[in-house]
DNA sequence: CGCAATTAAGTTGTGCGCAACTAGAAAGGG
DNA sequence: CCCTTTCTAGTTGCGCACAACTTAATTGCG
């Protein structure tokens, strides 16, 4: 290590540069969608999941309401989602795609495989990675 | 992988989750010091080479003008750096740590061991993922 | 039951990231 | 030497993240 500024250092500036150099491989796709990264991923729930509460997203995307909520709103507002109270707890709401945000999914059926074309990994550090990130996350959450 | 979501895709949101998280780590000691992270790293580049330009910053750090002239107004205003424009070449400005500035490197040089404390992992699996997180940078960044 | 404690979502305020643009300085070619 | 092109910072605008707070609904304990 050349660096003088220890290596775990290092890794969080890496994790953190590597993190939006990934997020920028997403982006020119997501623009022709109207679509942000968090938005993506929010549908993404939604594409896997059907209706979710705000709460639910918080939780799966690690987020929390003062970023989700204007987030939900936007999409709402791009007619991709509707918001609802939910009727057994007044306190929820929950998310439903529209028909127009179910069609965003096969356009955005083909992101993913040109992300892993543009990065330069083997399968087997794909899951190298995945792995050690999962552990990263596991560290920190507890 | 329960996911039926695709590895690639986890990977970018194990990613962005996982600096996240890393950041969050940093954050209350950081907030006693009155730093946030990117700060921090601004700050850990000058503390390493001394008076810096904008432009050097901006391709160490991965980041722009439009990030780093706020910020470094901010660090300024806290007291942190001076900002005097470049004798030379006047387009450009040189960041100087003040003496505030530089004795900020002492209180904060035990927070790359509290980090490596934090997370759960080996010194292999340190090495491991920041050699990843390089192959990811290196094939974005091209 | 009644009421305090908890929980869900939203709002406000601050600081990034990043695109798009501006102002001003330097470089370079005719 | 002038003028276009390039380059450095800075500004503006938008959308996250996240802390702190508000509102309203639910829980649960005496």
């Amino acid at each position: 290590m050349v660096e003088p500024t220890g290596l775990e250092q290092m890794v969080c500036f890496q994790l953190y540069a590597a993190s939006r150099a990934m997020t920028a491989i997403y982006r020119p796709t997501l623009d022709t969608l109207g679509l942000t990264y968090p938005q993506y991923l929010a549908l993404r729930v939604l594409w896997h999941r059907g209706p979710t509460t705000v709460r639910e997203l918080g939780t799966i995307l690690d987020l929390d309401s003062g970023t989700l909520s204007p987030l939900l709103k936007r999409l709402e507002n791009q007619g991709h989602v509707r918001r609802t109270r939910g009727t057994e707890d007044e306190r929820t709401v929950v998310i439903h795609l529209t028909e127009q945000g179910s069609a965003l999914r096969t356009k955005a059926a083909d992101l993913p495989a040109q992300v892993a074309c543009a990065v330069d990994l083997t399968d087997d550090e794909f899951a190298q990675l995945h792995h050690l990130l999962g552990k990263v996350r596991a560290s920190t959450t507890l």
